[in-house]
DNA sequence: CGGTCATTTGAAATCGTTCAAAAGGAGTGG
DNA sequence: CCACTCCTTTTGAACGATTTCAAATGACCG
């Protein structure tokens, strides 16, 4: 199955799978597949948790709103991403996950993804792994809005996500698809569209990206990621699991 | 032992436990407490992870910086508190731990932690669930640096802060200690110490808050939740595990 | 009583916002 | 294939929130 095949390479980022585990994560994601619609809501806040996600395709954000409607996006969630494997224990959750791109889904019970861990340390092991980085990312945005100026924000957010999708392999060279409008782009880093535009601009004249029709190209990555003081320590992607590697 | 009553004042906000986890837990962070004084890292950044920590009494704050040597403080480590339970799965923290004040923490071996969930569903519940809380106040801080002003901004923290406090029985009416200084609610919040001392000003004129001596009082909470725009749902104070109570 | 650290104040500069409108795509139906 | 609509991007000018820099004041500790 094709379908799941981000999911395995995003788990394989920590460690190397057995043949027996990778097909049971195909399974579990390829059987309870569904399409999304770009600008739908997966959750809304208040809902109780029912499935843990797997994203198998397309790219979606998590937002929180504020009474009066101001809308932050708190993280983005990519390819191979699971979300929420354990919010089963709370109640209700208190924010909602939006699609930004036509997606796939795979709408896991949460027993049985609970059964397939109970049967590998190692895929087990691979699933907290996943939920640290993510942790680990929400606290670096946390830092990003804090103290980053608007230019080292989005030269940031852009190092970041190019980073992520080359780690799954969904990068073609210096450039990869790049499906968020800037009026998304606004609400991931905090300004006004009108001043993530102007950004933009001037990142663009600094010969730092070139970003058109959806798509971004970023000449010289290291350059953008001094600008954006961008370290990707935070983001744990150097196996740190392989001593648990199958086969090895 | 009184030192681990706010672990299990924090613990049993999510669910209630029996006699016998009440004391394993005792055990546990007791055996292994330490003091640590104030301005003390208690964790730095690049370290290997060693120990689960739980906070048994004074305050922390996880802190985050750049090369260029900006500062942001990602959240705050309140007693009862139990952090990176499962971050050994990492190489190393990217992030410090700061003691904000003179604090007795207990180091828990990641192993005796393992053992002891592994003997009891109710207590792997409950650290469960302290962990997704922390992941939802960090988006909560990511929605509050992104979208709030300045105002708002300082009065969210101070009702999140104090509601917390609230739940594990350390406020007293409506105050409550606070030993955080305007330089560290600048690193909070993302502000500069110069108008975080205006906007205290501000808050303490419209009768909001009262703040001296390392003391808070919030004379109507209705009222400051109000100008904050703060609702306590990503808290999850609900008792939201209490179907699982011991002795029910 | 001196020294260190935290708070407060002022004035000028800057970054980012606001409001309003124009220009540039992309898709749809006639 | 054009006309129309909707959505995204771009532009301008004025305004406002927050920062910067520098210095004074106040509180606490040894």
């Amino acid at each position: 199955m094709r379908l799941a095949s981000a999911v395995i390479r995003k788990l394989e980022l920590y460690v190397r799978l057995s043949e027996e585990e990778r097909r049971r994560v195909t399974a579990l994601a390829g059987a309870q597949a569904r399409r999304v619609a770009p600008r739908r809501d997966l959750v809304s806040e208040g809902d109780a948790p029912r499935h843990v996600f797997m994203i198998l395709d397309g790219w979606a954000a998590r937002t929180k709103m504020l009474a009066d409607g101001r809308r932050q996006i708190v993280a983005i969630l990519l390819p191979g991403d699971t979300c929420d494997a354990h919010n089963y224990v709370l109640r209700e959750v208190d924010h909602s996950i939006l699609a930004l791109t036509r997606m796939r889904v795979a709408e896991v019970d949460r027993g049985e993804l609970e059964a397939m861990l109970d049967n590998s340390t190692r895929l087990c092991r691979a699933f907290w792994w996943q939920e640290l980085c993510s942790a680990a990312i929400q606290r670096e945005w946390t830092l990003n809005l804090g103290q980053r100026s608007a230019f080292e924000r989005i030269a940031h957010f852009l190092c970041e996500t190019f980073v992520r999708l080359q780690a799954l392999g969904l990068t073609q060279g210096n450039s990869c698809d790049f499906p968020i409008v800037q009026n998304d782009l606004a609400d991931i880093t905090g300004l006004t569209s009108v001043h993530v535009n102007r950004t933009l601009q001037e990142l663009r004249r600094s010969g730092l990206i070139i970003l058109t029709n959806r798509r971004l190209t970023i000449p010289d990555l290291d350059r953008l990621k001094d600008v954006a003081l961008f370290t990707g320590n935070y983001l744990h992607l150097g196996r740190e699991g392989a001593h648990l590697d199958a086969n090895a």
